[in-house]
DNA sequence: GCCGTTTTCGGCCCGACTGTTTTCAGTCG
């Protein structure tokens, strides 16, 4: 069975390819070839399976999926091959991988490239490259041959996205920098930063200033800054050090809305956006909106979204996933705001495998401006962390209760994050767990066993009368590990049906559940909790980026159970 | 190659920056 990715990267190297090859109208042919990979890489359903069921007809009824690529898509779940893209490949036998992910290199200089020195991969560019025989290719220069190397350079040490809590701080520090210039009005990082990504591929400066050069200025010479791509009059490019790209665009305050807009994408989002546009005979671009030469809009987002007949669409939910169909009938739902959690229900101590006391962490929720946390440490099969066995773990909670007592303004709930087992029981005694004000169960090992297993773990402990809330259901850990494999659909059914809530864990590495099956989960009437896993004090931060993935997810406060006070909290659980 | 409140044909998002280009193609976001 071929899975929605697969089919997603044939037809993406076919329209690129074809892009390659070039001739009349190619480019909207590629685009096509593009628009309907990218449509079926975020198919919910399985694009396999759906044609199983109702063949070719089914394939029909996805948008931007027509009888051609239908028909390529039916070969390859059948052949799991494309005869065109075959076709194309012996023609063109190129790595498109590799050459595609250079900078600087799109379709038309790859042709020239193969054409003229039959380069088909890194390894031969760079030969050509030390050969100096780029410099003999129409358009390449002695200097655009130098350049050449640090793009492969560049692209050889990984130009991956970044995880957003790895940036995150540098991000926000250089926009405050960039807030604190003469003349600059506003300061913001867009794009996927704004959109709060689990993963940031670069970093989109946006300043409206009516003095541009000075934040241009700034911006190319700071020191975090290794290289300067580009730099014109409004726009600058840079890499900064560690390989990150930063952008920066300087406009003036009435075309602020509008850049932070475009600059905020994702690009989908803004494509439809100036569709619509279209539609009403307006034209939409980063300076404003226009009817004819007249501006009508562009100072501020809301009134652009306004002109194009939208209710305002927050940055979490910009990717054309139905947000804009909802903006449309005004119905976008009222997202779960930043700050709104009252406690944090993951939250470790150096009774296991934290790093301060149960009193340091509470002063320090406290701080954070929390109203209760619940103790989690590990269980006794997860010695790794120095699990607890029931004795300690009955004694953690009543120390838990006397701790609470004695604080004012800060309940300390008794918990533990319960380990389940490969047969998906758990490590401790459920008359233990009773005692307990509310319990998290996880999988910490047995990775690699096989779906319809994994996932009955979780069933299992999701029916367990004393499991309140599945923590870090996948296991996944971002650019690091994949995670188990696992049924989510069957997991949130069964959530639902025995009232067991699943977490966001809010580290920035886990980020589980993440944006997608969270917003499966909050379709379906699953409660989430959002949780920081905090093993530090300074942990308690990373609720920030739990709360963006339950945005992403287009959860409200509603559907998160600790917006609640504690003792609603309480209540509401099985 | 897809699609239709502008169409079953003729469009398809839009502008900035670079290079050796003296007027525009290629690339990028």
């Amino acid at each position: 069975m071929a899975k929605n990715s697969e089919i997603s990267r044939a037809l993406r190297e076919l329209g690129f390819l074809v892009e390659v090859e070039g001739g009349d109208n190619v480019q909207f042919k590629a685009r096509a070839y593009y628009k309907a990979a990218d449509t079926i890489a975020s198919w919910t359903e399985n694009v396999s399976e759906l044609y199983a069921k109702g063949g070719i007809n089914t394939l029909l009824q996805i948008p931007s999926i027509g009888r051609a690529i239908a028909a390529k898509i039916e070969q390859f779940i059948r052949e799991g091959r494309i005869g065109q893209l075959e076709e194309l490949k012996a023609r063109i036998p190129i790595n498109t991988a590799e050459l595609q992910g250079i900078e600087g290199l799109g379709p038309k200089t790859i042709k020239v490239l193969y054409d003229k020195l039959q380069i088909t991969d890194l390894a031969g560019l760079e030969r050509s490259v030390a050969e100096g025989r780029l410099r003999g290719v129409p358009g390449f220069t002695e200097r655009k041959e130098k350049d050449m190397l640090k793009r492969i350079e560049f692209f050889r040490r990984g130009k991956g996205r970044r995880i957003i809590g790895e940036v995150y701080p540098l991000v926000k520090q250089i926009e405050a920098r960039l807030l604190k210039l003469a003349g600059v009005k506003q300061a913001v990082a867009a794009g996927s930063v704004r959109r709060m990504r689990e993963t940031i591929g670069d970093i989109d400066y946006l300043v409206s200033s009516d003095s541009p050069e000075v934040a241009l200025d700034f911006f190319v010479k700071m020191a975090e800054v290794d290289e300067v791509i580009a730099r014109g009059p409004a726009k600058a490019f840079v890499k900064l050090a560690g390989g990150i790209d930063a952008d920066l665009l300087v406009v003036p305050p009435e075309s602020w809305g509008s850049a932070l807009q475009y600059f905020t994408g994702n690009k989908e989002h803004s494509v439809a956006l100036r569709r619509i546009a279209i539609a009403k005979s307006l034209r939409l671009n980063e300076w404003g909106v226009y009817e004819g030469d007249k501006k009508i809009a562009g100072e501020t987002e809301e009134q652009v979204y306004e002109v194009l007949g939208l209710q305002w669409i927050p940055p979490e939910m910009r990717e054309d996933r139905g947000e804009i169909e909802l903006a449309v009938q005004k119905k976008i739902p009222k997202l779960i705001e930043y700050g709104s959690l009252k406690g944090d229900l993951q939250v470790h101590t150096e009774r296991s495998d934290g790093t301060a006391s149960m009193e340091q962490m509470a002063a320090a929720a406290k701080e954070f401006g929390l109203e209760y946390i619940a103790i989690t440490d590990h269980t006794k099969s997860l010695a790794l962390a120095g699990g607890l066995d029931e004795e300690e773990l009955l004694d953690q909670a009543s120390k838990a209760g006397a701790l609470s007592d004695s604080l004012d303004g800060m309940r300390v709930l008794s918990s533990a994050e319960v380990n389940i087992m490969k047969d998906g029981s758990l490590d401790i005694a459920s008359n233990v767990l009773d005692k307990l004000d509310i319990v998290g169960a996880a999988i910490h090992s047995n990775f690699s066993l096989p779906i319809e297993v994994q996932t009955e773990r979780l069933v299992k402990a999701a029916r367990n009368p004393s499991v309140d809330i599945l923590f870090h259901p996948t296991g996944r850990l971002i650019n690091k590990r994949e995670g188990y494999p696992v049924d989510i659909e069957k997991v949130i059914d069964v959530a639902l049906d025995t009232r067991t809530a699943l977490e966001i864990d809010a580290h920035y590495d886990r980020l589980d559940l993440k944006d997608e099956y969270a917003r499966m989960a909050v379709q379906k009437g699953v409660k989430l909790t959002i949780d920081s896993d905090a093993h530090h004090p300074v942990h308690f931060a990373y609720l920030v980026f739990g709360i963006a993935q339950a945005r992403r997810g287009w959860a409200t406060a509603n559907d998160v159970l600790n917006t609640l006070p504690a003792e609603k909290l309480l209540n509401a659980l099985k």
